[in-house]
DNA sequence: ATAGTGACTGCCG
DNA sequence: TCGGCAGCCACTA
């Protein structure tokens, strides 16, 4: 019988965060190869609606190398997120994309009418 | 407890 | 078209 609060408020809030994170991942496998996703879309397909923020956590969690096609999932401005954290690991998205078929504009964004993923 | 930060978004001037 | 900003909420020191 746990006799800490804040502990077992602390495990039910694990707990929904693997959860959430188990959600957002199933999704993110999902998308097609040679489309992409948003990370709003991503949230709201999940069951997660406004929660942006927290799908790009759970990316930023997962292995360069893991079966979750991560690479998949940028900006609602059709644009890949950069951040101080990946040096190269930008560049590594963008190539992982133009392997895929998906063009950048000279500008660096993606034409999300023809390539986002419609589910 | 709390203030600062960010792989986000949509609105507004 | 573009930058600024509030709302957002998980995470950290």
């Amino acid at each position: 019988m746990p006799n800490n609060r804040e502990g077992t408020a602390l495990r039910a809030y694990q707990r929904k965060l693997v959860s959430s994170y188990t959600a957002i991942y199933k999704i993110v496998r999902q998308i097609p190869y040679g489309k992409v996703a948003t990370y709003g879309q991503v949230a709201e397909l999940a069951d997660l609606p406004r929660r942006a923020r927290l799908v790009g956590y759970a990316l930023f969690r997962v292995d360069i190398n893991s079966d979750v096609p991560w690479h998949r999932v940028i900006n609602a401005k059709g644009e890949i997120s950069e951040s101080p954290f990946r040096q190269g690991g930008d560049y590594l998205q963008r190539s992982r994309l133009e392997a895929e078929g998906i063009e950048f504009s000279p500008q660096g964004k993606i034409n999300l009418e023809k390539d986002q993923w419609r589910s």
